[in-house]
This record gives structure tokens, C-alpha cells and sequence, in this order.
RNA sequence: GGAAAGGUGGCUGAGUUGGCUUAAGGCGCACGAUUGGAAAUCGUGUGUGGGCUAAUACCCCACCGAGGGUUCGAAUCCCUCCCUUUCCGCCA
């Protein structure tokens, strides 16, 4: 969440910048709020002073055997016009934290100014879209020839927008896992965890996706658990409510997951194959680094994440979002896309965000600095990548005209040797 | 899931017949003294959040797992919840 006390120090800045997202967050009001709560906590600070000042003397006037009875009298007043201040105070606080909890983070100043997708910047290229002598299969089609993909039945077993891998399919996924994992471990130097795939509403809420997205989260009945939307959510709250030693910084974690998403608004588009799911598995970075180093900390997060589709000779491009297009957390993201020949055009395959302080503070993470002040921890994150799509990518990027599907050279050691997926080989 | 015990500052550990505790003592840490240097010893300091403020200076408020309550006054009494440990049950 924002800084209040920066809300307060420059709120023509905050305004401004937030009104970049391209929507209103009327903090005249918060503003309002938060000075009357100021004023009612003065009043009830002085009178605790008072009440703390006169509970030293009591046990003295007992024991001169003064009579107490007026004084207590007194002090009960004060008691109860502190407690009356107390109670209003809290209402506000609950007021003001929901409030804050509501607002997005402000876009970095520099990156382009812009309404939706269309608005953002192509910053690079690497690879030319693959071309075919032949016209390309989409990975649905790919995958089901060959038996290694198959949606009917995981439709039948839990209903739409879930998929299955079988066989070879299975095996290629893990093995994509594998090589994430270890490439992200033994070259970007990313501890890996395996993380709890449910979290509590505090760690939602630290990261984000609470309160304001909870449809597009599932719940776990009976509990106030949620299913994981992305390893983001529990790697990032793992420190939550700690300091940090500032010379253990820089932290990189990757964890492989399966997410969980609702998204109940994007029903209807890429309804086939792996693209939108309900379930998908992703392996993920996180960083924890000092608030300077933190935009030079994105590009070597965004770099290493394009290591993966390099190391793929997967065609991709890196775009830089515009204030209107980027996440609720986030102050700067780049997205990698992957070219996809089904679709004809480049599909988001990683995200890659620096949230600055506002996750750290919403999940109150901390870190003491060289002069031993503490203060928030800049958080970083950024998909390497989402495996499904990587997936797919790999089906329609190297098939073959004859159905079959090359296996990238990175991956052919995962699947101990393998280098073709044929409907024969299975 | 059942039973019991327990959650105190960076760690350890007192305090639970409510008020000379503004959380004792010890360890650790930092600085200083001592020393040729070190050890030992001695001294001083040692948290987080909030308010006020030019201030990361004073001062004030809050915090003994979390949240409520009783009281003039709560680490201490009451209620609810969370967690930890041990034992039992169930189970991969």
C-alpha cells in the first residue's frame, strides 16, 4: 500500500501519478479522515499521559491513608472520554486501512503514459517469428494427435478450462520445470523453494490480490484458505512481518507451483488449448533488494527470465507496459511474449515487476540498512516462465509437418535423450 | 480430531494474591576506559510502531502471541481466537 504520511507530505504528487492508471481515488477524503484521526489521538495520548502521571502517585496517597474516592471518580471520567476517542479512533483506522488497501501502487514516473495494451513499448526482439512451409497447427490440435494433451477427459473429471498431460506431454512438462528450476538456481543464483500451494488472507493481502480481487481467487470451503495464484504470493510473504539483516540482501528465490485462477471476467477469450486455464503451473522469481538497487535489480530479473525462452530459441519480444496496463501492485512491469503461430501475433508467457515498497509494506517487510535504519525492502517478481504456455509454444514453434514435435536442445537431458515426439514413440 | 502444558525484549530467563517493574538478572551486541596489543575486568548504551517536529534531537503514547473486556490502574484477572511443544487417535 501507499505511505500515508507521503499521502499527506505531497498529495498533488501521489494524485497525479496514480491518475495515470486512468481512475480517481478521491484522496481529498482520506485526507480528511486522517486529520480528524490525528486530532482525536492527541486528545486521547494527553489524557493517557495524565492517567499514567497520576496511577504513579496512588499507591503513595494509600499509603498516607488519603482519601482516593474523588480522584478515582475523576480518573474515571478521563478513562471513559479516552475510551469513547479510542473506539472512534480504531473505526477511522479500520476506515483508512481499507482505504489504502483499495489503492493501487503509483506507476514509476518514467514509464510511457497510456490508456490500455495498445499503449505499451516494444522495447526488444530476439529471434524472427517462426516461419512454416506449411500452415501451422495450433497446440491443441498438436497435442491431442499425438496423445499427449487431452482436454475432453479433464473436462469430464472437473469441468472447463482444466487440461491434462499424458504421456510424453507429462513427461515434456516436467522436464520444462526441471530445466527452469535449475537453469534459475545454478545460473541467476535463486534459492529454490517449494512453498505451501494454499495461503491465509494476510499473505493475499500482502502481495496484493486482497481484498480488492477476491473473485478471481479461489477459496477453500470450510477454511480461510486460498489456493495459490501464483508462487509470487507465498515466496513473497515468507519474510512478511520481518527485518531483515541488510547485508543478507540481496534475496532471489525461484519456486515451481501450480497457480489457481478464477478470473471471472475473462471467460470467453482463449478458450482453447492452454492459454487461460484455471490451473496452470508456472515457476516463479522473487527479490528482495534495497530500494536503490531495485530498477537495476528488474532488468537482471527480466534478463534472466528471457534466458529460459533464449535457451529455448523460442521467438519472443520484451514490452513495457504503460501506467494504464500495469498490475494493481505493481510501479514498473515488463512483459515477455512468445511468439505463438496459432495466434499469429506475440502472447504473454512472463511478467516481470518491480512493486518498490508497496508490497513490502502492506506485508510489513523490512530490512536494516548501513546506518542501521530500517525500512522497507523493495519486492520483485517475474514468471520463468508460465509452464503451460511455454508448453504450447514449444508444440506450434517446433512442430513438424509430419505432426511431430522437435525437442528444444536445452530440454533433450531432461527427457534423457529424447529428441523428437512422434505419435510412433509413445 | 482429543488431552495436557506453554507463548515475555536479538537470545536466555524472573515476574501470574493487579499499583515502589518506567519488564529484574544473565548472555550477546555497540561504544568508551584499561592495555604495547588482546583476553579478562569496569562503565555506558542497546527494540518496534505512532504522535509532535526542520530533525533519524527532546518529549509523549502504544506494544509481554492476537483481539476484546473488567478496573482509577492489567504482563498479572475474565472472554474469544492463533500458534508451539508433548502424548493419544487418524493418515501419505
Amino acid at each position: 500500500m501507499l505511505d500515508i504520511k507521503q499521502i499527506r507530505k505531497e498529495p498533488d504528487k501521489v494524485k497525479e501519478l496514480l491518475s495515470r492508471r486512468g481512475a480517481d481515488f478521491k484522496l481529498d477524503k482520506l485526507l480528511d479522515i486522517d486529520k480528524i484521526r490525528r486530532e482525536m489521538l492527541i486528545k486521547s495520548e494527553a489524557i493517557k499521559a495524565e492517567q499514567n502521571k497520576v496511577s504513579k502517585l496512588i499507591p503513595t496517597l494509600k499509603k498516607d491513608g488519603k482519601d482516593t474516592k474523588e480522584l478515582f471518580e475523576e480518573m474515571k471520567q478521563l478513562s471513559d472520554t479516552a475510551k469513547e476517542l479510542d473506539f472512534k479512533i480504531r473505526e477511522i483506522d479500520d476506515e483508512i486501512s481499507a482505504f489504502l488497501l483499495d489503492i493501487p501502487n503509483m506507476p514509476n514516473e518514467n514509464i510511457a503514459i497510456g490508456k490500455d495494451d495498445k499503449d505499451n513499448i516494444e522495447v526488444r526482439k530476439h529471434l524472427e517469428p517462426t516461419k512454416f512451409s506449411y500452415e501451422p497447427k495450433a497446440h491443441w490440435d498438436i497435442g491431442v494427435e499425438l496423445g499427449i494433451l487431452d482436454f475432453e477427459r479433464a473436462v469430464k473429471i472437473t469441468g472447463s478450462r482444466f487440461s491434462m498431460f499424458k504421456g510424453m506431454g507429462a513427461r515434456l512438462e516436467r522436464a520444462i520445470i526441471n530445466f527452469m528450476l535449475y537453469t534459475n538456481s545454478s545460473e541467476g543464483g535463486y534459492t529454490e523453494i517449494s512453498p505451501p500451494f494454499m495461503v491465509n488472507r494476510k499473505s493475499m493481502t500482502g502481495t496484493g490480490q486482497l481484498p480488492k480481487f477476491e473473485l478471481d481467487a479461489f477459496g477453500v470451503r470450510d477454511t480461510d484458505y486460498f489456493l495459490i495464484p501464483t508462487a509470487e504470493v507465498p515466496v513473497t510473504n515468507m519474510h512478511a512481518d520481518e527485518i531483515i539483516p541488510g547485508d543478507t540482501l540481496p534475496l532471489y528465490y525461484t519456486a515451481y507451483t501450480p497457480c489457481f485462477r478464477a478470473e471471472a471476467g475473462s471467460a470467453g477469450r482463449d478458450t482453447r488449448g492452454l492459454i487461460r486455464n484455471h490451473q496452470f503451473d508456472k515457476v516463479e522469481l522473487v527479490k528482495f533488494v534495497k530500494p536503490q538497487d531495485s530498477y537495476e535489480e528488474l532488468e537482471k530479473l527480466t534478463n534472466n527470465a528471457e534466458n529460459i525462452l533464449k535457451k529455448l530459441k523460442l521467438p519472443y519480444r520484451v514490452v513495457e507496459l504503460c501506467t494504464g496496463d500495469i498490475g494493481f501492485s505493481s510501479a514498473k512491469t515488463y512483459d515477455l511474449e512468445v511468439w505463438m503461430p496459432s495466434y499469429g501475433r506475440y502472447v504473454e508467457i512472463s511478467s516481470c515487476s518491480n512493486f518498490e515498497s508497496y508490497q513490502a509494506r502492506r506485508a510489513n517487510i523490512r530490512y536494516r540498512d548501513e546506518e542501521g535504519k530500517v525500512q522497507y525492502v523493495h519486492t520483485l517478481n517475474g514468471s520463468s516462465l508460465a509452464v503451460g504456455r511455454t508448453f504450447a509454444a514449444i508444440l506450434e514453434n517446433y512442430q513438424q509437418e509430419d505432426g511431430s514435435v522437435k525437442i528444444p536442445d536445452v530440454l533433450v537431458q531432461y527427457l534423457n535423450g529424447l529428441t523428437i515426439i512422434t505419435k510412433e514413440g509413445l
